[in-house]
RNA sequence: GCCCUCGUAGCUCAGUGGAUAGAGCAUCCCCCUCCUAAGGGGAGGGUCACACGUUCGAUUCGUGUCGGGGGCACCA
């Protein structure tokens, strides 16, 4: 419908401006959106706005003559000017109607597009070290990054989650000594505890389970403590496991499942970190100072060269980045989206700027990041700040526990991730029209059951006269049903999932206000299979929304 | 000091180069003999942080100032 238009108001456009001389056409920037207000159509233009510079006459007058110029149409039952010059479109109710048909027919794919054509696109989220339970941090990284991937596959992508694993760095170090220091029985608040040491009481619990000689499987891997304090070795390996099997139950009651878990350790052990290296000497960009190995990032925007490799001869945390990335590349993601905190910004620079010196022919913008801000939980109107399990921050999992998976993947979603989030805990657990998740699956739940006490033949709404179907509200939901395919690709090309979960809520405040006016279950034969049809459709958008959200469609609350 | 990001109603947040800047909560007033009131309708509440610029038009874009957060290590 709206490339119709497009192409109406481009033949009118052509025809207004041969009748006043010569003009580029290609670079007119004109917009044909939904408005905001039904008031105001279902399509609104401004191009007589645009028009009216380079023609140097008045927006009203070129607007009435795009109208003049404008080919018929049997959608259009109504074009009118409004405001400074805008041309309002309304569609006959046939056109609106339409599309109830359509979401009925398609069912689970409407919304759903071709744009990613199938190619590959790789969505790194959460890739939380191995030093402790997931905290509410990641878990809006989780949520995020979750519904990036299902909008992505939803626009035609061919997606993989992945989770990479630093597991080899000086906070590994931190976290075996922690755990050496607890099997020594040395308290957190004793002076010979590791000053960057991890205090939480999981430490505790490793500590128990490793001189238990305890078995530990993580995803891929199978650990058995050898419970000798002396092994640090054994120590090592087995913390990293028992606390990437406590995230893998994390991630479990978040429902999230990852395609891949890479870790950076075998980054070293393949040796794609030495390969890297070997790479980036080669092409020039580096340089020895101060007996260290140096990239020149300053040739590729960055405001200072950084250490590769230190004078202790370890490398520097992002040398292993740019080797996995490289990786990535190699392993043909024509697409690569980064979601992770914000506090991790400034590696963006430095791993585009490794990417570009080991001359790979890698887009200089690849791969793309979505970085998210803090969140701040508050319960009773004061802040969150500890959780017995992990000592200083809230993890996950006691979030999940106390709210909901729904709720928890909703409240971290529904925001804009470079905007901090407050995350009220009273709020989320409220099970009343406060709560936007209940609101919404409340839509849906109502739907449902009004079809429920119908008990006619589902199946045949979708072959039902929609004529009837012309009051406000009805004009309101239709045009909401409609805009719903615009909503999914946006969302995807904005990586914005907010948007998505603002468009649920608006629906579903166009569903109740609908309830609220009319009844379904009426005599009007006619009547009543029009609007089953709409609230039909109404149930579907919800439910394929919601979907992409991670979050459930109740058929009974 | 430099860089990034945010600043919109009392609170939590949407939104946009254009039409009267929206929603929820909170406050006040209405609506169940009726398909789930986990709902709906209405009222009040705004210098879109501030200033200057670009533009026919700026809350939106640019510059600067102020304020919150983050980043600026041979830490990760």
């Amino acid at each position: 419908m709206k490339a119709h238009l497009t192409e109406l108001l481009t033949i009118a456009a052509k025809t207004i401006v041969q009748n006043n001389g010569s003009l580029d056409l290609d670079n007119l920037n004109f917009t044909l959106e939904r408005p905001k207000s039904a008031e105001h159509g279902d399509f609104a233009t401004n191009l007589a706005l645009v028009l009216a510079k380079p023609l140097k006459q008045n927006p009203l007058a070129i607007a009435m003559q795009i109208i003049e110029a404008l080919p018929s149409s049997d959608c259009i039952a109504k074009t009118e000017i409004a405001g400074a010059g805008f041309i309002n479109f309304f569609l006959n109710a046939q056109s609106q109607q339409a599309v109830i048909n359509e979401i009925l027919a398609t069912g689970p794919n409407y919304g759903r597009n071709n744009i990613g054509k199938g190619q590959k696109v790789q969505v790194e989220f959460v890739s939380a070290n191995p030093t402790g339970p997931l905290h509410v941090g990641h878990g809006r990284g989780a949520a995020v990054g979750d519904c990036l991937a299902r909008l992505l596959y939803a626009n035609g992508w061919n997606v993989t989650r992945e989770f990479y694993y630093n597991d080899a760095g000086a906070q590994i170090d931190n976290l075996t000594l922690s755990v050496v220091a607890r099997c020594k029985g040395i308290a957190t608040d004793d002076a010979s505890f590791p000053e960057n040491g991890y205090r939480g009481e999981y430490i505790n619990d490793i500590a128990t389970a490793f001189l238990a000689e305890e078995t530990v499987v993580a995803d891929d891997m199978e650990v058995t403590a050898s419970g000798d304090i002396n092994d640090l070795e054994s120590m090592r390996t087995f913390s990293v496991a028992y606390l990437r099997h406590e995230q893998d139950l994390d991630l479990k009651a978040f429902q999230i499942k990852f395609d891949v878990f890479s870790l950076e350790s075998a980054l070293y052990t393949e040796g794609k970190v030495e390969q890297a290296v070997e790479a980036l000497v080669k092409s020039g960009h580096t340089y020895e100072q101060e007996g260290a190995l140096w990239l020149k990032t300053t040739d590729f925007g960055d405001d200072k060269d950084r250490v590769m490799r230190k004078t202790d001869g370890g490398y520097t945390y992002f040398v292993p980045d740019v080797a996995y990335h490289a990786d990535k590349w190699k392993r043909g993601f024509v697409r690569v989206i980064n979601e992770q905190g914000a506090d991790h910004h400034s590696t963006i620079t430095r791993v585009r700027a490794g990417l570009q010196a080991l001359d790979m022919s890698i887009p200089q913008d690849w791969p793309d990041y979505v970085l998210h801000q803090m969140v701040t939980v508050m319960r009773g109107g004061e802040e969150v700040k500890l959780s017995k399990r992990a000592g200083s921050y809230v993890t996950l999992r006691d979030l999940i526990e106390e709210v909901g998976c729904d709720a928890t993947r909703y409240f971290l979603a529904a925001r804009r991730s470079d905007s901090q989030l407050v995350f009220d805990i009273d709020l989320a657990r409220a099970q009343t029209n406060d709560n936007p998740v209940y609101y919404i699956q409340y839509a849906h739940a109502r739907i449902c059951s009004v079809l429920n006490q119908w008990n006619g033949d589902k199946a045949a709404l979708n072959h039902v006269d929609l004529s009837s179907l012309n009051n406000a509200h009805e004009t309101v939901l239709l045009q909401r049903l409609s805009s719903y395919p615009e909503t999914v690709a946006n969302a995807a090309t904005e990586l914005a999932p907010h948007t998505l979960a603002n468009y649920l809520k608006d629906l579903a405040s166009d569903l109740h206000s609908y309830y609220n006016e009319y009844k379904f279950l009426i005599d009007d034969e006619a009547v009543k299979l029009a609007r089953l049809s709409l609230i039909s459709a109404t149930k579907q958008v919800l439910k394929n929304g919601l979907d992409l959200l991670g979050v459930s469609a109740p058929e009974k609350m």
